[in-house]
DNA sequence: GCAACACATGAATACGTGCTCATGTGTTGA
DNA sequence: TCAACACATGAGCACGTATTCATGTGTTGC
């Protein structure tokens, strides 16, 4: 992987800012497999139709979600399919054991 | 990829959070190839002793980097190949140009 | 056109967090 | 043991942001 430039680290530090929220990452995992429209989403996060709304902004502006309108419905789907291996990976990550048996490295003073 | 617990997506957003941070991201880029003391990273990021370790100790706590001990020097690098895989499928999400050519769907009202 | 529905958005606030300053802890060499 | 080095950490402030409330925009059926 090459040294990134300066300006893409920013935009790649902004997508993981806003997966880093609890909320917004729930949205996203809900529309990881199908689309949902913004009352299905509100309705399975219990979430408020404003809170919902605010951060489908977030993320459609970021292009971590497309938006589709139906009829008058809107339905958000995932953008592509290097954001959903980085789900994937994330969860493999935090999933899976650690990889060498370090024994749990955490405090180096002491 | 499993429905995922509700207490392991607050773990996911954590690390994702974490990496949300400009500094922070950085830092991780850097310990990315090769680790790197306390003193080199904060020299080449031009981060001040105080910040850079700071930040080394969340992405420490988070496992996200782990921490060695070289003489007076305490070296840093990455946790795991998942965190490598993340970071080069988020890179390549941004680097690449977007999958379907979607009309750049970004505004559903107007 | 008009009501009802589904969603978007601006303003205001309470809360979290990145950064700095100061100080503490651990390690090496004399 | 003592000074110098390398790093860790607590307190405090300035700033950003997640949430709510109120209102605006667009769409369907009558």
């Amino acid at each position: 992987m090459r040294p990134l430039a300066p300006e893409q680290v920013a935009d790649v530090a902004e997508v993981f800012r806003l997966l880093g929220e609890p909320n917004r990452l729930r949205i996203v995992l809900a529309c990881l497999e199908t689309e949902c429209t913004v009352g299905e989403i509100g309705e399975a996060l219990n979430l408020s139709q404003s809170l919902t709304s605010h951060h489908l902004r977030l993320l459609r502006t970021a292009r971590i979600l497309r938006a589709v309108r139906h009829g008058r419905h809107v339905a958000y789907a995932i953008d592509d399919d290097h954001m959903r291996d980085v789900l994937r990976n994330m969860v493999a990550h935090l999933t899976e054991p650690h990889e060498h048996g370090h024994p749990h490295e955490e405090e180096p003073g002491s």
